[in-house]
RNA sequence: GCUCCCUUCGUCUAUCGGUUAGGACGCGAGAUUUUCAUUCUUGAAAGAGGGGUUCGACUCCCCUAGGGAGCGCCA
């Protein structure tokens, strides 16, 4: 393992913010940019701040906003101060394009929508680029017409280029004939994103803006506003964006598009961030990497260009290494804290693929609903283990997590737990309890109604002994009981499951079934 | 259409001109095993195509093809 140089304590501190837009729910690509920003951050001694970009009215609303905040928490990337409402901000954006008026660098435009909107369709026509030229950057205001309310534009450089210097771009260049004159106040007075943006992170003393390459263009266009406004244009990493796993942007259809969904299936945040940063950065052959490393060998410079895909198996798997590495006392608290936002019914009812395999939590939901069907919603389940207690989830665990990918696998393995006596068995167990099998499990209730210690080594003791004796193989014995307490032919081992449920519970199964 | 960017196993990636092109996920085979897993061993699998530059190119340059992003009084 090659370790990269310490990152030298700069002179100026790293400020860097994540600027979401409140859309309902925390973007994964989002949530990667978000971490990008944090490790950044955290890793330099810098500061981590937070605005919402809420300046489009009809989008905004206190419920997409605690979305948002939600998915940080439950990343748990925490953020410095309070988080910033750009649209709180709207006068001093204001005063910003008054400034850039007086300075020249801006000028009113009286053009009314509907012709800078032929202008363009007759552009796109004509097979010309369609950036849109107002005749007001040189006419006379006096000219104006008195009825329409100007909007106010950036008087951009038509001549020469506009440079981006970036940490993972390179420098990219932009002729500015293809940069027209944006619009920075509406005609009704409002800001518009770009001089918002450019204001927004001036005033919070960002030096460093880590966003998507989506943004690479409204760069070159903040850029101007920086220089019409003589600011100095702070420092850039434009990060490439993730994909679905057909290489097209990722949608609904491709499982998940909120970090909420990837708690409702089960993911570990310590997962989710390790596999979302080797998403276009690496640190050579590593792979599973701790906090602590990621915040010492993380660095903007190091991030590759090209878009990458989603793959839910190496994530899987990731999250299979850290449930294995979690102590069972914090994986049943995080069972616990994921339940309550489980809704069984809503689970079932999402629409997918038939080919691939179902998400975690969806299997889940299914799994309860021929199991242990009057449970309805998470809530429910956690009440229900909590009623079982909890010590037996506790004991389950170490068996249970080596055979889980997920929390949701590991809450689907522990349903066995939640069973109603007589288990409601599946087709493969109904069918492995043939009659042969029911008389096994009558002689082994006869046996396991004396058995000095009721303990998974003891009991595996008694029925390997009992295998010996009727010439049995183990697997003939193991089934049916596998059967009898849980309901299926897959399950943790069955000596731990009889010595979870204990003896009680454990014989009412087994003679539910015996005959 | 215009501007910009990208292209190494199926996927995520390593390689700072000289390597039998490495690792991880996934997949195949085997071992362990009461089921399923875990774990261990092992196998297959890549430089988009074409030109240059160079003693030597995955690495630098050009062209082509394919992919992506942007082109709003959205953010």
């Amino acid at each position: 393992m090659t370790v990269a140089s310490t990152p030298r304590a700069p002179s100026t501190p790293i400020v860097v913010r994540f600027a979401p837009s409140p859309t309902g729910y925390l973007h994964i690509g989002g949530a990667r940019t978000a971490l990008f920003n944090w490790l950044y951050a955290r890793g330099r001694g810098g500061q981590f701040l937070l605005r919402i970009e809420d300046t489009d009215r009809e989008r905004n609303n206190d419920a997409a906003v605690s979305a948002i905040l939600d998915g940080l928490r439950w990343l748990e990337l925490d953020w410095d101060g309070e988080a910033v409402s750009q649209f709180a901000r709207a006068d001093r954006h204001r005063e910003a394009a008054q400034d850039l008026l007086a300075r020249g660098a801006a000028y009113h435009c009286y053009c009314s929508s509907a012709e800078i909107e032929a202008a363009r369709e007759a552009a796109k026509a004509a097979g010309r680029p369609q950036i849109f030229l107002s005749p007001w950057r040189d006419r006379d205001p006096s000219e104006a017409p008195a009825d329409i309310k100007p909007t106010v534009r950036l008087k951009a450089p038509r001549d020469g280029e506009t440079k981006v210097v970036d940490h993972v771009q390179g420098d990219v260049t932009f002729p500015n004939k293809d940069l027209d004159d944006l619009i920075i106040l509406r005609s009704d007075g409002n800001p518009t994103y770009n001089l918002a943006v450019v204001v927004d992170d001036h005033d919070m003393g960002v030096t460093h803006i880590i966003r998507g390459v989506d943004h690479l263009t409204n760069t070159a266009r903040q850029t101007q506003i920086y220089q019409g406004l003589g600011w100095a244009v702070p420092e850039f990493a434009h990060v490439p964006l993730i994909h679905g796993a057909d290489g097209a942007k990722l949608s609904k259809r491709h499982g998940a598009q909120g970090v909420e969904d990837y708690r409702s299936m089960g993911y570990l945040p310590i997962a989710l961030r390790n596999y979302l940063v080797r998403l276009g950065w690496s640190h050579g052959d590593d792979e599973i990497m701790s906090t602590e490393q990621l915040l010492q060998w993380f660095d903007i410079d190091a991030i590759n260009k090209s878009a990458s895909r989603f793959d839910f198996k190496k994530l899987d798997d990731l999250n299979g290494h850290y449930i294995r590495a979690c102590g069972d006392t914090e994986l049943v608290a995080r069972i616990m804290d994921m339940l309550p936002h489980l809704n069984f019914a809503e689970l079932r009812a999402i629409e997918h693929d038939p080919k691939a395999p179902p998400r975690a939590d969806v299997a889940l939901a299914n799994d309860i609903a021929t199991l242990s069907p009057s449970i309805a919603d998470g809530a429910t389940l956690k009440a229900r283990l909590e009623t079982i207690g909890t010590d037996k989830l506790m004991a389950a665990m170490p068996a249970l997590k080596e055979r889980s990918k997920t929390l949701a696998e590991l809450v689907t393995g522990a349903l066995f737990l939640v069973a109603e006596t007589p288990v409601h068995l599946d087709d493969k167990s109904t069918k492995l309890l043939d009659a042969q099998a029911r008389a096994t499990l009558a002689a082994l209730a006869a046996r396991f109604e004396h058995i000095a210690e009721w303990s998974a080594p003891a009991l595996e003791a008694d029925v390997r002994l009992f295998a010996e004796e009727t010439g049995a193989k183990l697997g003939k014995v193991a089934q049916p009981l596998r059967a009898a307490l849980t309901g299926r032919t897959v399950s943790p081992p069955v000596f731990t499951v009889l010595d979870v449920l204990g003896r009680d519970e454990a014989l009412a199964r087994i003679r539910a079934f015996a005959s």
